[in-house]
DNA sequence: TTGACAGGTATACGGCGTACACCTAGGCTA
DNA sequence: TAGCCTAGGTGTACGCCGTATACCTGTCAA
């Protein structure tokens, strides 16, 4: 089978999310293909353009916008949607953030999501503001800049745990009320999806009431 | 004068504030302290290291607590510091979301704002929700996934304008909406310290309703 | 005087993205 | 059918990166 930009696409999609994407290289991609380095750039300009085009192979999983429902259930739909194709390649996100501008596949999505909002009768000002507001939520992530239950775990000594208990003493109570709460769930953690959707409906409240208001 | 780890992260802080982390290389950094690449590694154990350590210097900035205020004013003045700090240092936040678990400034920082919320009169489980809500506003940014006046410029001819508001005809309607409303202004765009306050304010009264029905 | 040590240096290795020249097989035109 | 064009895979090489390892030198304590 000789190579296209599909199949290079599709290993890269593969070999980031097996390997993260500070794995992948042109030239394991290209080992993987069974292919010489250069290649590949005969199918992608470089490096960065495929890069983008990866990101656009994850977009184009999302789910068109729902009909026939109110703007806010749709809106919830969608975004979700965005997050499980988020959640089944991570590395989407950072590649995202790290890109100088949006790809035509991720600006279209964003022009849906303020269709969604003005069809919702939201003003295009306060439509504004929430695509502001909801930032990256909109794509299905909120950078988590700690996983407060990661570092804490059964690899940790009493001593260890005691030190961090009085540097931090905020973190470890709240780390010690998440525990309790499914002290017979393998695996402490708290529940990400619950946490996203708290976060994401509390925003999507906030604005309804603000829509209303005017 | 002699190389130090206090000289080797102020010229690192400088050097990624003036090109960008990415123009951060351990020779380039060396060259600028007019030292030999390796002499780094006498004061830093490695460029990850290195990276942390940037971090931690930035985290220092950001102001204390204000004491003599209820909870939300405190939390917006603090949050509105960590902005300035980032705003100073835009690597930052980069940097910090590729790191694999936070530093200890980074922890004793996010350690206090659950103190905030907790002095608030937060119970453990909202402050927790609280939390992850806030997500990377925290610190005093939201990755902006795209600037929607940065691609619309001087440089576009009217051929490619209407192109765009063909394939994305609610961003324009967006992007028109928002120039008009500050014609006069040189350089057009949003007031990015606008959207975040309202993205801020918004959170914390959605939180503080929250507490009150509770 | 000696010897340890802190701190700057020189060299080298393996990995990266990719420019450039090359080859080769298939298909189109004359 | 002869000639050539071109799409697509190859080989080599360059300059960048982080950093392991060995080395040197000046300072200071014993």
């Amino acid at each position: 089978m000789p190579l296209s930009k599909e199949r290079v696409l599709g290993a890269a999609v593969a070999l980031a999310d097996a390997q993260g994407v500070e794995g992948l290289s042109m030239r394991k991609l290209a080992q993987e293909l069974g292919v010489v380095p250069m290649a590949l750039y005969k199918h992608v300009a470089n490096k960065d353009e495929l890069l983008d085009a990866m990101v656009d192979v994850v977009v184009g999983e999302i789910d068109p916008p729902a009909g026939g429902t109110d703007w806010k259930t749709a809106m919830r739909r969608r975004v979700l949607s965005a997050r499980g194709a988020l959640l089944r390649h991570p590395w989407t996100s950072r590649v995202m953030e790290s890109r100088a501008s949006p790809t035509p596949a991720v600006l279209a999505y964003m022009d849906s999501m303020i269709g969604m909002f003005r069809a919702g009768g939201f003003s295009i000002d306060l439509t504004h503001h929430a695509m502001h507001a909801m930032g990256s939520r909109l794509l299905g992530f909120s950078q988590e800049l700690f996983d407060e239950t990661a570092d804490v775990g059964p690899g940790m000594d009493a001593e260890t745990l005691r030190e961090l208990a009085g540097a931090f003493p905020h973190i470890t109570e709240l780390v010690v009320a998440i525990t309790h709460d499914q002290a017979s769930v393998v695996g402490v953690g708290c529940d990400d999806q619950f946490e996203f959707e708290f976060a994401l409906d509390l925003m999507l409240d906030g604005l309804e009431r603000l829509r209303d208001r005017a």
